[in-house]
DNA sequence: CGCCTATTTGAAAACCGTCAAAGTATGTGG
DNA sequence: CCACATACTTTGACGGTTTTCAAATAGGCG
């Protein structure tokens, strides 16, 4: 299975061991909008993003859902509550059509034990992630909505380039935003020539000035 | 040393791979407010939590300090940087009198690599904590300060027990709100009969009120 | 007691959320 | 090709939560 050789956490694996785990792998396929696995339900299995793309959110009593993140194809998710042996702390949802390639967890564990490689990879993966999400828990705390808008569009531009398919609604649920605010927001950044709009998509424009905005300072 | 035989991570080590440990390994002692490391610096070491407590902050250009994290002794902290090789994400400073243990990068790597069980620990640890950062995500994107508020009372609860030595500053610093705020929703919470003050103190009278509330119910 | 820190209170303003409504692109079916 | 449905975007007014600033009060320790 390709998707497996190609991934970065089992890239270092030899032809047998890839066709081992492709022999338990499970390949779905989910259309847009369809959820991969919801938050509360019992994990058993470990997903690899083949092809389109996965967010993941959480929802609250209140109604409004939180994006917690965006996975590109390559991508593990769902990782978490395989490790932990815990329910899914939150939902996986296709944004479109979309191919999951999964792994059942026992045969992802007993891997894990054999070849210390990949734990490895896996404890990167994952600092990556607690940098990541320690650093966006700052953000929430203590910026205000533009410097938080403007640290999700870089956060995003380096993840998918400089032109961002997301519309606002969808930047407003990274942001922890409504969208109207994120409306207004957006406008401001367009005032400041940092970013140009078009609909359901953001281009950045002056990649160091939105950086600026995102380290706190502000544009003269 | 007994620090490192007892902690979690090390536990199912045998006496000699401890001593190699150990041989590494150096103590220090750290004052009350001081820094173990500063946010931005280079990592070199892994430390464990011998005596005392550290708290993990990140600063913002504002001024204002946001808590991301406290370690009780036994727990590891500063890993994530270690295992990226990129500057620490945030500063760790001692709130008492406190000892460390500090174990090179280098030799820890080295022992990953050779004992996949370490590993795994690690992963559950890394695993938890990106758990319990993904909640404070949300709460901080989405909810109000009342349930924020009761969101971390809870989860210190569980670390600390019921009775929580933490000033109102302080407990603003890991709720991302002000000390005025902080002061004004304790006095709601008190006033609800779920909690008791003191100075620089408070104590949980009615935890699964402080659940309910930290779970977005508002009590009767 | 006197000092330092923590806690409390008050008032005003800023920021952001909420609600309601209208405008605008995109695609679909006739 | 046009009418229409749909989803995305925009705007305005209002109100609520929270921050900000300033000052007063209270607990603990030498």
């Amino acid at each position: 299975m390709k998707v497996i050789r190609d991934n970065f956490i089992f890239s270092m694996l030899g032809e047998p061991e890839v066709a081992e785990l492709a022999r338990v792998s499970l390949v779905q396929r989910f259309p847009a909008e369809e959820f991969v696995f919801l938050e509360g339900s019992r994990p058993d299995r470990l997903f690899i993003l083949a092809e389109g793309q996965i967010k993941v959110i959480k929802h609250s009593p209140t109604g409004r859902d939180f994006t917690v993140a965006f996975f590109n194809p390559g991508e593990m998710f769902g990782e978490v509550a395989v490790f932990e042996n815990k329910p899914y702390p939150a939902s996986a949802q296709a944004t479109c059509q979309t191919t999951v390639v999964s792994i059942p967890k026992k045969a992802f564990l007993g891997f894990l034990a054999r070849r210390p490689e990949v734990a490895l990879r896996i404890i990167a993966v994952l600092g990556g992630r607690l940098r990541d999400s320690q650093s966006r828990l700052k953000d929430l705390a203590i910026e205000r909505v533009e410097q938080r808008l403007a640290s999700i569009l870089h956060m995003l531009s380096a993840k998918f380039g400089p032109s961002l398919p997301f519309t606002r609604q969808e930047l407003a649920e990274m942001t922890g935003t409504t969208t109207e605010t994120a409306i207004r927001t957006i406008i401001q950044l367009k005032k400041m020539r940092v970013i140009e709009t078009a609909r359901g998509r953001i281009t950045i424009t002056a990649p160091d000035n939105l950086r600026r905005l995102a380290e706190g300072e502000t544009l003269l």
